[in-house]
Formats: C-alpha cells, sequence, structure tokens
DNA sequence: TTCACGTTTGTGACCGTGCACATGTGAACA
DNA sequence: TGTTCACATGTGCACGGTCACAAACGTGAA
C-alpha cells in the first residue's frame, strides 16, 4: 500500500542497490572507483543509477567520511577587481578538485567582525582557509580562537613560508620603481595600502629596496585604504606640494584617484607628474591616460592556491609549485621622463 | 582505557548531553530554541556546550533534517563590480538568515558550462539559486534537466514574476534617457549589454520607451559585452561618423572605453559628445571626466534577493517587499547641452 | 582432495542530529 | 482523590553514506 505512494525522497544507494541486486556497499565502491569490482558488476550499478538520477548525498557522506570537503574564504573589499578575481579563480580550480567553497565577507576589519566570519566557517567544518584580507589581524584572531584548520594567505611577501603563496609583490613593485627611476625621475613618492594587508607592505618593501639599491632618496610612503576616493584626496594635498615628479600607487584604484586630482589642479600627466599603478585592472588600459602598471595573474593565483592547499590536506599531492609568479610591467602612458 | 586516549573527536550533543546531566534530545532542543525547556536546564546545558567549545556538525543536521541550508549563486562574469557587489551582499544576507552560499562560476556561457555549474550546485543540495549571468540562457537549460528548486533572477525587468527581483532598470534608463533629452539632445545612441542578460535588455527598453514617448527618433541599440574595451572599440567606430551628440552605456566599464575612444579622435566630452553610464562604480567619480551615471543600490537587492528567497522556501516568512527598488541618477560631468 | 590465498561481495555498526512518540511531573479542577 | 492537561524530558530510530570485518568464490599448488 504505502509503497505505492509518490515518493518524494531522493535514490539512496539502497535504492539503487536493490535495484541493481546488490548490495549497497557494492553501490558505494562503484561510487569511490574500488579496485575490485567485476566490470559487470559496475557498469550494471552505474546503469541504475543513471536510470534513477541518483545524486550522492554530500551531507551524509561528510557525516560518515569526518570530512566536508569544504574549503572557506576569509575576504574583505571583495567587490574588488583583484579580491573578485582570485576568489573566482580559487573557486574554479576548488570545483575542478572535487571541493567546495564557501566565502565569509568582512564588512569591517575590525576584531569582532572576523571573529564572526571564522566561526561562520568553523562552522561549516571548513578543512582549510583562504586569507584574503588584513593579515596581521586575521593571523592574531586565528591564534586566539585557536584555529588548527590549514590556511593560506593569497597575497604575500617575496619569501615564503608554509602559509604563504604569493605573485612576488616585492619583485613587482621593484619593477614599477625601476621603471620611474629609469625615465630619471628621483623624487618619487609612494601610496601604499592599508598597513596591515602584507600585500600592502611588500609592495612597500619592493618601492623601499628598488629605491635603495638605486641610490635614491625616499620619504615615508602615504599607506592608503585602495579606494580611488583615498587616491583622490591624497592628490589634492600632493599636488599642493609637488615637491616630486612621480607616484608610484600599490593599486589601480588610488593611481586613477591621483590622476583625478592631477587635472583638478591642473596638471598634465605624464607631462608634469608620472603615475604607475598596480594590478592591471581591466579598465586600466581606458584611463586617461592609459595607466602604466604591473600586471598580475589572479587566475593563476588562484589554482596555485587550491593547489597548496590540497597538497597539505590529508591525501594531498606532495608538493604544488611554490615558485612566485613573476608579474610584469606594462607599459602606457601615464610615465614619461620628467620635465626638469 | 581506551577512554583515557586524547579524543580527537569533536564533541557532540551525546557529550554534552552527558555532563550536563541531560539526554541528548534536551540538548538538541537547546540548540534549536524549543519553547518548553525550563530556564534551569538550558543555562547548563549553555554551559557545559560553552566549557566542550561545543560546535553543531552541520552535515549531520543537514543528513538528519534533509535540508542544506544552502544557497546556490549562479554568477557569469563574477569578478566585474555588479555581480560581486551583489555575491558579497547576498553572502551577507544569508549568512545572517543562518544559510550558507555556494557560487558557481560561469567561465564561459556555453551550455556545457552551465549544465557543469548547474551540477555542481545540485550536488550540494542547494535549496534555491540565484542567477546573476545571461537568463535566457540559464532558465533554457534549468527547465531541460528539470531541475525544480526555487530561483531567483537578481536583475530583471519592471514587472514582477515569481522569479525576478529588480531595481527597476527600465526607470533607471529612462531617467539617463530623459537627462539627455532635456539637455537639449536629439540624437543619442544607445550601447547595450549582451541580448540575453535581462538587465541589457531591460535598459535597452527603457531607453527606447523614453525616447518614444518624448517622440525623439531612434537607431538601433549596439550590443556590447560590457567591457570597457569592448567600449573603446564601439566608440572608434561611433566617432568615426559623429551623427550623434550623445551616447547612453549600459554600463559604467563601457562608458569608460567610449571615452577613451572620443579622446582618441580629438573629441571633448561633454563639450562635443555626451556619455551616461550605468552603476555607479566607485572609480566611475573618478574617471575623465567624472561619469554621469545611474546608482543601483547592489547592497539593498543582494539583501531583498535572500527575503524573497527565503520567503519561497519552507518556512519562511509570508512575503517579503517586492517594490522595484529605484535607482538615482547621479549628474556628474560628462554630459551638458549638445554644442549645436 | 585439500588448503591457502586473492578477488569480489555482503553484513552490520557508526557518524551527529532531529523527529515521533512515550513518559514523568505538577497544577488545576471536579 | 482521581482526572485532565500543559509542560518538561527521555527513548529509539532514521537520515545516507563509509568503514571494518566476514563470507563466498575461484584458482593453483601441495
Amino acid at each position: 500500500m504505502t509503497e505505492n505512494l509518490p515518493k518524494v525522497r531522493a535514490p539512496s544507494i539502497r535504492d539503487v542497490a536493490r535495484l541493481a541486486g546488490v548490495s549497497h556497499q557494492t553501490v558505494s565502491r562503484v561510487l569511490n572507483n574500488h579496485p575490485s569490482i567485476r566490470e559487470s558488476t559496475k557498469a550494471r550499478v552505474l546503469q541504475v543509477m543513471e536510470e534513477l538520477q541518483y545524486r550522492p548525498n554530500r551531507a551524509a557522506r561528510a557525516l560518515s567520511r569526518g570530512r566536508s570537503r569544504t574549503i572557506g574564504i576569509l575576504s574583505a573589499q571583495s567587490s574588488e577587481y583583484g579580491p573578485a578575481s582570485s576568489i573566482a579563480a580559487i573557486q574554479d580550480a576548488a570545483r575542478e578538485a572535487g571541493y567546495y567553497v564557501n566565502t565569509a565577507n568582512l564588512t569591517t576589519v575590525d576584531q569582532e567582525s572576523i571573529e564572526a566570519a571564522l566561526m561562520h566557517l568553523m562552522l561549516q567544518a571548513v578543512e582549510a582557509i583562504v586569507v584574503i584580507a588584513p593579515q596581521v589581524r586575521v593571523f592574531d584572531v586565528l591564534e586566539q580562537l585557536s584555529i588548527t584548520v590549514p590556511f593560506v594567505s593569497l597575497q604575500s611577501t617575496g619569501h615564503l613560508d608554509d602559509h604563504a603563496l604569493s605573485v612576488d609583490q616585492i619583485a613587482g613593485a621593484r619593477l614599477a620603481t625601476r621603471h620611474l627611476i629609469d625615465l630619471g625621475h628621483r623624487r618619487i613618492y609612494h601610496l601604499a595600502g592599508p598597513q596591515d594587508w602584507i600585500e600592502a607592505e611588500a609592495r612597500m618593501r619592493g618601492f623601499l629596496d628598488e629605491m635603495g639599491a638605486m641610490d635614491v632618496p625616499t620619504t615615508a610612503p602615504i599607506l592608503g585604504d585602495w579606494t580611488a576616493d583615498f587616491g583622490y584626496h591624497a592628490g589634492r594635498e600632493l599636488f599642493g606640494r609637488r615637491d616630486f615628479t612621480a607616484i608610484f600607487s600599490s593599486n589601480d584604484q588610488m593611481a586613477l584617484g591621483l590622476m583625478h586630482a592631477a587635472r583638478d589642479a591642473g596638471l598634465d600627466i605624464p607631462r608634469d607628474v608620472s603615475i604607475v599603478g598596480f594590478d592591471d585592472i581591466p579598465e586600466a588600459a581606458h584611463f586617461w591616460p592609459p595607466l602604466t602598471t604591473v600586471r598580475q595573474d589572479f587566475g593563476e593565483l588562484g589554482r596555485r592556491c587550491i593547489a597548496l592547499l590540497l597538497s597539505n590536506l590529508p591525501g594531498g599531492e606532495p608538493s604544488a609549485d611554490r615558485d612566485p609568479i613573476m608579474p610584469r610591467l606594462i607599459v602606457r602612458e601615464s610615465t614619461a621622463p620628467p620635465a626638469f
């Protein structure tokens, strides 16, 4: 009687087993590619699966194996081009490796917000965490909460530790700085990112290293917040003084704001001031003037990130490619030799 | 003996129950805020949970309830500002409502890729799907695969059906168009988005409606792909003819490309040509010239999207606020009366 | 024929939670 | 004092997989 009622339940391995005339364990073996299964049996099971439109239940799997196959991303500014591209690349790579991705956004980067986001991720039993945010603070909280999940930070310095994977930001920043020096600039400002983003710190270090190596005196970098608005306001102040001939901005958005402020001040770029950005967002080629910048391969970064993470997880391939990705200088029209 | 071995297992409700001297079911009741539990009992259980650092196991929950509490996002162009902002807002709203979010990106928008992405989402037993992509094709595939999960599309026309939620894109486009007409423009081009994005279609319709209502003759819109590169190339061609005095671009990136092309052609904006964008990305205020555009509240959109979705799910609040969100015209410096 | 051994398959328990149902408890009322 | 009822709590099983172990089978050597 009740057997004739329409089933709403999705088919389980036991349903498949019954129709294929085998045990549920055999079905499970087919699912997991167990080596010793007769070809004919396997084929029969697969056919029944197809007929029933069987889909394995992820929750059941996670429960019984004790592994969620989920990776968490902790991200700030996730709607900006850099982070967004990285996130997309990570998701794609993870999906390909059979992992799921869950993102927790930081609206503000205070302790409380970071804790809440981490909690959210831990509640889902993520097996690893990728940090795309001000690392310094996040790592503090990670330690405080004694979270033991492996984690990777996307952006980092050039020297690699276990948790870091990087575009070689230092090299990229040196490239940009060297370009300005080679053009003849000697008074160069650096508009940096927030101090607790290691990526910002790396770019700053690259700038300082290159300036030092080339024996060019430097002034203290200005700490920004990555936004075009900040670049604009910083620019209004800087262009009042004009004690410099070039600025290296640590991302393209702030560079855009700087150029806006320069026009407001009646200055021509690159004649009066040269500007270099960082990231090469798709819009950079269409800024006025088209922006000289440093291109990062976010996609490659995301893929490597997952590879590194998986290698740290049980059953992962031993070692991923850890060489830093080398960024490229893209010279456009926002840089030129100084006019005087 | 074995009891003394270090436990690696995370504590379960039974561990909590034992220490609190109650049954596992009582613990479960505390977890789910069951009304009839004595305050003192509840307090005791909560205290033990705290001591043990107990965290509910999501997989077990999903399995036993038969609900994953996960929402899937199907997204194309997920690193662009609009989609990325929406995704972030959806994630935040979902998290607040106790849901998890999983995003599947479309690298290409062909049938196969859409199918793969949908499969990925279905394998996780998502309870609902948000589409931020060319709807027409995605909906076809949804139907083909006979996927029955409720779904919502973020961008849509002004008339609301069950699956749509919108910024009133038509009204926004009319606002932009009207602004140009009010300035005195009579020969206005429209640079539209890809035809199978309903959002692109809505903006186009708004443009055509307003032009019709004001009795201004129109030419066929140009179909773009949302990128600044496309805007640039379209601009190179358009500015060769110059049989118009204004362009309404259906997003800010393409508008940026247009302005780039205009400069290449030696034209001044807004003196020779007026340009209006759509979205008001954070960079738009710093373009040269600062871009007149239509502002969308992506955050509000994301929140409403989740509200609508939850109202369709079992146990959801009845009806969310379905009034379309009205966009706002932001007048900057890329528009002016025609010179002749 | 018998036994050892590898391959293929089956049995039953278990993962952590929620649900249906049963039970215990005390207050209100006849 | 017994009955009724709402509240508070406990018991046992189901969810859909996986794991450890056992069993059936075929094969070749002693």
